[in-house]
Formats: structure tokens, sequence, C-alpha cells
RNA sequence: GUCCCCAUGGUCAAGUGGUUAAGACGCCACCCUCUCACGGUGAAAUCAGGGGUUCGACUCCCCUUGGGGAUACCA
């Protein structure tokens, strides 16, 4: 009865189960290479979370000799934005994570495809079919009214919701009833018809994570739906099905699939699959205005999405150190000792990896940001900044391109030496901190230091101005500014100022503040001679003459 | 409601029965210093609570609490 049910239901299908077995062969790969993939759905929208994943996928299986594909799981077409796929793969590969295989944008990449998950429906209703024919899969023509009032019962007696069991109303449809209901054209899905019981006589099931270790759960009993009215399989089945012909090894997700874990497994047994190792990752979180622990939510945090950081201008290198650095508590470490190794050398491990979620940390990201900027050359440096603000601020395009040279200078300024500075963060800040080398972007932003007046200021400047020898060194420069100091009543050494701050007016910082804003219009900076000597006699000269 | 996962300073965390409970970010102070940054030194700050088990629990078990997730013909 189950096979004619089954051909009933299925009557296109013509290949078996054997022959995608052998149209997917295992991947013949060396002991140990990973398979693993990124499924994203088409919505386009890439997070860090999705990032943070994408780059455990690609980590396992490059490191490991193994292969990392894209499969997009566009079961939902509700959810399907147009482009979306070209957004996914750019975003990420901004990232540096590349797909062996897979969908790209060239169209699919690889001999296991389809990648797209709608495209696969055929695959998927073989092996409904061959459920439906085993007697592990049944139609269910049950209305949304009559799911309503079971659910509505459950609840008043207090039962586990959901369709299962004697709730499950076509469970035991006759070939006949099917057949007449079929004739009167009722939509239906298929279901899963679980042997396990809901309850206290529920067996246990062990999964051993490849991340979280043993994981003991109840049994599935939920006759699960594995293929909607429209003939699309949901993320269950599709998982089981194009997993194991794709020849996933490892299933990295988040785990917010724990809990739908004992379905798969469920589903892999009663297809005689050979279950990948699950790893599921801890979610990022964020802190969200109520000050509450949150998940990284696409709809409401848009600032964490990867477009956030690409706006910035974060330099990629700098947000794969970060997300290294809480993927795997020992990174830290590691980099501390292998300062010039790429972090592709750094032997990642799921072990290692947290099973809570983290919070997102600006301030961490940050600070590997700088430690990660400070080892890159001013040329590849110029080159990021100029691709950044190409995308998203042309108005600095020109100035960056006019003179590349000087900007080189500017960026190496201070830089070499074993306590180089760290000023740069981001392509965005970097700019700003910049800006003052040109006259475009130079303004006053400070004010005179309190311990100056009006008129020293006047005085300084004009000093200054007179005594200035562009080929003066550093410490002849800088004796000169002592002597401007002293002459007006400023100490020569800011010690002296503590010591007796009533013989003074000030000490020698605040005089060079004065010559600092005067010049750049900020009471901080960098060295200012070396500014100088990048900024040129000329202009030195001319913004100095300004200021008076 | 039910089920599942998680729980060490503000944040990321090391730690797997006996430790002065690492380290990093941030914060603060001091040093270096013409400002800032860098660098250095130091400080404050953590085992959610309660029961067990044990000679001994951050570590093992149970309960509570808190956070997260699932409970869809979404993934």
């Amino acid at each position: 009865m189950s096979k004619e049910l089954a051909e009933l239901l299925f009557s296109k299908i013509d290949k078996s189960p054997e022959d995608y077995e052998s149209i997917y062969p295992k991947r013949n790969l060396k002991e140990g290479a990973m398979v693993t993939r990124l499924g994203p759905s088409p919505t386009g929208f890439i997070h860090l979370g999705n990032l943070y994943g994408a780059f455990v996928d690609e980590r396992l299986a490059h490191q490991s000799g193994g292969t990392f594909y894209l499969r997009i799981e566009d079961t939902d077409d509700k959810r399907f934005v147009e482009g979306a796929v070209d957004t996914i793969i750019d975003s990420l590969e901004f990232f540096d994570i590349n797909f062996d295989e897979g969908a790209s944008k060239e169209g699919d990449k690889g001999s296991y495809g389809p990648y797209f998950q709608s495209q696969r429906a055929e695959i998927y209703q073989c092996f409904v079919k061959k459920l439906v024919e085993e007697g592990k899969a049944y139609p269910c023509f049950m209305t949304e009214e009559e799911i309503a009032e079971v659910r509505a019962n459950q609840e008043a007696n207090k039962e586990n919701p959901g369709i299962y069991g004697k709730y499950a109303l076509n469970r035991d449809l006759t070939l006949d009833q099917v057949k007449a209901k079929l004739e009167e054209g009722l939509p239906f899905v298929i279901r899963l018809k679980s042997d396990g019981v809901s309850g206290e006589n529920a067996k246990q099931i062990s999964v051993e994570d490849g991340i979280r270790g043993v994981l003991t759960m109840p049994e599935n009993f939920q006759d699960t739906v594995i293929l909607k009215t429209t003939g699309i399989p949901t993320y269950h089945f599709a998982h089981v099905i194009d997993d194991h012909f794709m020849r996933t090894t490892h299933v990295v997700r988040g785990e917010e699939w724990l809990s739908t874990l004992p379905i798969h497994v469920e589903l892999f047994t009663k297809l005689r699959f050979e279950l990948p190792i699950y790893c599921h990752t801890a979610q990022l979180m964020k802190i969200d205005e109520e000050g509450n622990k949150r998940k990284l939510s696409k709809r409401k945090d848009p600032e964490l999405s990867l477009d956030f950081y690409k706006e910035m201008g974060y330099h990629p290198t700098a947000v794969r150190e970060y997300l290294l650095t809480i993927l795997n508590s020992n990174y830290e470490e590691w980099r501390k000792e292998n300062p010039e190794l790429p972090c592709e050398d750094f032997p990642f491990t799921m072990e290692k990896m947290s099973n809570s979620g983290a919070l997102f940390d600006l301030n961490k990201l940050n600070d590997v940001s700088k430690d990660t900027l400070v080892k890159i050359s001013a040329a590849d440096l110029y080159d990021f900044l100029l691709a950044w603000a190409k995308e998203f601020k042309t108005e600095i395009v020109s100035l960056l391109e006019e003179d590349k040279e000087y900007i080189l200078r500017i960026l190496d300024l201070d830089r070499d030496g074993n306590k180089p500075r760290k000023d740069f963060v981001c392509a965005s800040q970097m700019f700003e901190y910049i800006s003052y080398f040109f006259d475009k972007h130079f303004k006053l932003e400070d004010t005179m230091p309190m311990e100056t007046t009006e008129e020293d200021v006047k005085k300084i400047v004009a000093r200054y101005l007179e005594s200035y020898d562009h080929t003066d060194d550093q410490s002849q420069w800088f004796d000169k500014i002592r002597k401007i100091g002293a002459a007006l009543g400023y100490a020569a050494k800011p010690k002296d100022y503590k010591k007796n701050p009533d013989d003074y007016k000030g000490h020698v910082g605040h005089v060079s503040t004065v010559i600092r804003i005067a010049l750049m219009g900020r009471s901080q900076s960098p060295d200012l001679w070396g500014i100088q000597q990048i900024l040129g006699e000329a202009k030195t000269r001319e913004r100095l003459t300004k200021f008076k």
C-alpha cells in the first residue's frame, strides 16, 4: 500500500535513490579533510554573526585541505531578494572568505550541484517518495483550522503542542481516503511519521558535537513537515539531503539549531545516511537598549551589518584578527608569539571555541585594528585608503591621487622603530586624523591653552616664524621654542613649572601647543617637527603667516 | 507553558578537585614626554545564589535565578 501511495503522489519521479548516490559520489579527499558549507538564505543581508560562522567553515575546510562551498537555501520564496547572491559573495570576499565550490557570480561551480535548493526539487522528492514507500512519511491534508484546533486542545490539556501521535489526524489515512482527497484537489504536505514518543517515555539520543562535546536530548516525536504544499522541502529535509549528497563532513551552524537537532537525527536515521559532525556555534550577542544581552539580529542591528565595517573602513585583516580572537581564546597568545605570521598559520580548533555567546566589543576591535594596521606598509595603507575613498568618500579621491608621495610620508610618520605610533584604526578615522595636512580640510578646531594670553600667542607665533629655519634638526628646532617660551615667562621644562607653578605663566608644552594649533588647528598631533618636514617650508611659513 | 543551550571582573576569557583565580580590551593612577599616540609600571574589578558529593570545590551532581534559543508549510 505504501508503494502505491508513493507512486500516486510522486509519479513523475523517475530516478532512484541509488542513482543519486552515484551521481554524487563520496569526495575523493585526503584523510581528515573537512567539507564545510555556508547556507545563507538569499536575503542578501550578511552580518558579523554570519561572517563569524563563515570564518569557522572556511578555516576548518582550508586548514584541513578540504572543500568549502556556498549553497543558497532559498526554500522560502518569500525571502528572496534580487541580487542577494552577488551581495553575499562580495561581502564575504571582502573579508577574504572565498569558496571553492557552489553558487558563484558565474553560476554554479562544482559537480555536486545545483547549489540552489529551489533547483533541487526532484532530488528531494525522490527521497520523500522513498520515505513514503517505506511508510516513514505520509501526506497530510490538515487545514490551518484543524491544526489550530489541535493546538488549542493541547494547550488546554497542557500537552506538548504539535502534530504527532493521535494528533496527527492524517497519519493512517487509507489509500482510498488519500485518493479521494486528491481528487477533491485538496492541498497537502508530506510529514515525517516519527517513531518518537512525547513525554516521559521519550528515548534520549546522544550526539557528539564538534564544539560542545556529547549532547544528550530527547528524541524527536513530531511529525514534522518535510515537503511543503509547493513541493519544496522545509529546511530540515533539505539540510539532510543536501549535506548528505554534497558530502558535507562538518555542519557548522548557530546554536539556534540545537533544538531541532533531534529532527535531523531522525531524518538521517530513517534515510540511512551517515550523520555529519555537527558544530553548533554560540551566537554573537550585543547589548540592547534595555541593557539585555541579545543575539545580533538582522532587523534591529543595521550597524552590525558587514557593510558597517566596510563603510567605516575597517581593514578586512583587522576584522579577521578580531574574529579570531573571539573564536579561539588562545589566538591572542599565538599572535603575540608569532607577530609576523599570517593568521592562516594559526592552528584553529573547534574545541577551543566558546560555548557561550560573545558580546561584540568595538573597543577590542579598535585595539586589534591598531595593531594590525601598524604592520601594514604605507603603500598598502594608501591603496586601502584610496579604495575606501572611491567607494565611500569620493570627494577626497582627487586629493589622495594628486600627490601620492606626500601621503605616503604622512602615513608613515613615526611608524618605524620599535615603538611605532599606532594612530590608525580604520579608513574613515585615518583620513580624519591626517586631514590637517590638506589646506582644503585644515581648520581651527581647538582653542589655545588657558596658560597663554592672546598677546602671548601672537608673540609666540611671530617669533617662531621669525626664527624658523627649515634645515634645523629636531633638537635645534626645539631649543628655539624653549628660548621663545623662556623669554615670555614660560618654563623651559615642564617639571620646573610643576615644581614652582607660581614662577611661570606655563611651560614649553603650552608654547608648542600654540604653534601646533597655529599649524594644524589642533592641540594634539604627532611630532611637530616631523609634520613640518612633510608639510615643507613654504606651507609651514604660509600657515604661520596666515595665523598672524 | 514545555523543551534545549549557556553562566568566572564592565567586555573577551584561562582554568577540567588542592592556583596568591592567568592574560587581553576598557577604566584609573604614575613613569616616559613639547601635546597626543606608542611604550612601561601599578591599581581597582570576577567564580550568580542555595544545597549536596568530597579531607578539600570555580571545577562533579541537584535545585533556584538569570540570559539565549526552539516550540512554523522561516531559515
